[in-house]
DNA sequence: GTATTATTAGAGTCATTACTCTAAAAGGTC
DNA sequence: GACCTTTTAGAGTAATGACTCTAATAATAC
C-alpha cells in the first residue's frame, strides 16, 4: 500500500478515535513511525488530508442513496439503506463530529459539502417516493421534503447525540451496536405514514431495532 | 454591573459570534478592556466561564418547558413552548455548536449535561401527553418517547444544520429569522398524531413557518 | 490615616502544533 | 556506475493561547 494510502487510513483511524483536532500531523506521522516532513511530503496540509478522506466518504455515501430502477422498492430495501448508511457514518464518524470546524477552515470543502447534502436529499426523496409508489407509505410532496430533511438531521447527528448523551464520558464506550437506536427513531420518523397494508410488516421490522436506551440510565447526578 | 457579570455577558456574545474555540481569553480580556490577569482573578479558568454560561442556559430552558397544572394545553400552547426554545437555543448557540468538544473537556459540565437532557426529555414527554390529554394528538406511550427524541434532535441539531449548509460560509448570515425553518421541521414532526379535530387548525399555524428553503439555493458548486 | 482585603494591570511562561528546510537515502534508467 | 527523480528523515521555526506571577491600585473597616 501507498504511503499516501496509508496516511489516509492512519488519519481515519484516529481521526474517528479521537477527534479530528486531538490528532495532530506529527501524531499522524509518530502512528504511521514515518517522519513528518515525509507526510507533508504527500499531502500540503492537513486540510489536504481531510478533503481526500471526505471525498472516499462522499462516494461511499451516493453509491448507497440509489433507486433501483428494474424494480420497485421492498421493505427489506429501506432496511438496507438505513443499515448501510449507518455503518458509513460509523466509519466516517470523525466527520459529522466536527463538521462545522472542518467547514469553516475550508471553503472549498464548504461548498462540496453543500452540494452533497443537496444531492442527498434529492436521492432520499427519490427513495421516499419510491416507497409511496410501491405502497408502503402514502405522503404528499410536501411532507416528503420535510421527512427528507427530518431523516437528514436524525443521521447525520446521531453519533453527536450519543456523544454527548452516553452515560460514562469514555468515548470508546460509543460502538457500532448503539447503531440500533438510531435506526429505530429513523423508523419512528416514517411509521406514521406507512399504509394499512405494510404498517404491521414495518412495525415488526422496526421492533428489531427497539434499543436498550443507555442515555436514560440513571447516575448519580441531578440538576439544580 | 459586576466584573463577573460583564465578562459573562461579553463571552457569551463573542462564543456565539465566532464560536468557543476561537474566542481566546486574551481576546474576552481585550473586548472588555481589562487585563487578563484580571479575567482570571474572577474565573479559575475558561472551562469556568463556560460551565457558567451552561448554568444560565439550563435555567433559562427548564424555565420553559413547564406544563401548566391548573388548566390544559391548548394549540398556541406548543408554538409557545417551540419559540421560546429556539430563542433560547439562539441566545446560547455557541453551546449546541461544540457541545461535544465541551463536554469531553470538562467531565463535571458532562455529568450537569446528561443530567439536564434526560430532564428535558421528561419535560417534553409531559407536553406531549398534555397534547394528548387535551385532544389535539392521538399518540401510544412508546411513540412518546422515540418522538420527544427525535423533536430534541432536531430542535439542538438546527443550527449546526443551518451553519453547515447554508449557502455563504458566513456565520453572519445566520439570522434568528432562520429558527423558523427549525420549527416548521418540529411541527412536520407531530403532524402525523394531530387528531382530525385540531388537524386544520395546527397545520394552518405550521403554514406560518413555511421556510424559503436557503439551503436548497443552487450555487456553482457540483458534485463528482 | 492605617491596616486589610478585593480588584486590576500587564509582562511573561510554557506547552502545543502546523508546517518548513536541508540533506540524505532509495529507486529507476541508460 | 553515473545521473536523475522520488521519497524520506528529523531538527527546527513561528505562531498561538491558556494561564501565572508580581506588584500596583482601589475599596473598606476601624
Amino acid at each position: 500500500m501507498s504511503t499516501k494510502e496509508r496516511i489516509l487510513d492512519a488519519s481515519l483511524q484516529l481521526f474517528n478515535e479521537q477527534g479530528e483536532r486531538k490528532v495532530t500531523t506529527n501524531h499522524i506521522a509518530a502512528h504511521l513511525a514515518i517522519s513528518p516532513g515525509n507526510l507533508y511530503y504527500h499531502f500540503k496540509n492537513k486540510q489536504a488530508i481531510i478533503f481526500a478522506l471526505f471525498e472516499r466518504y462522499e462516494s461511499r455515501v451516493l453509491d448507497i442513496l440509489q433507486v433501483p430502477e428494474e424494480r420497485a422498492l421492498q421493505p427489506l430495501d429501506k432496511l438496507r439503506y438505513l443499515q448501510d448508511i449507518f455503518t458509513g457514518l460509523w466509519d466516517y464518524r470523525f466527520m459529522h463530529r466536527d463538521m462545522e470546524h472542518l467547514l469553516l477552515a475550508d471553503a472549498e470543502l464548504h461548498a462540496r459539502y453543500r452540494a452533497f447534502f443537496r444531492l442527498c436529499l434529492q436521492r432520499v426523496q427519490q427513495i421516499f417516493r419510491g416507497l409511496a409508489e410501491a405502497g408502503i407509505i402514502r405522503i404528499s410532496e410536501a411532507d416528503i421534503a420535510s421527512l427528507a430533511l427530518n431523516t437528514w438531521i436524525v443521521v447525520t447527528s446521531w453519533f453527536s447525540f450519543l456523544r454527548c448523551n452516553l452515560l460514562n464520558a469514555d468515548v470508546d464506550a460509543i460502538s457500532p451496536e448503539l447503531l440500533r437506536g438510531g435506526i429505530y427513531q429513523v423508523f419512528t420518523l416514517e411509521r406514521p405514514y406507512l399504509t394499512d397494508e405494510y404498517r404491521e410488516a414495518m412495525n415488526q421490522l422496526q421492533q428489531q431495532f427497539i434499543p436498550r436506551p443507555s442515555w436514560l440510565e440513571a447516575d448519580e447526578e441531578t440538576v439544580g
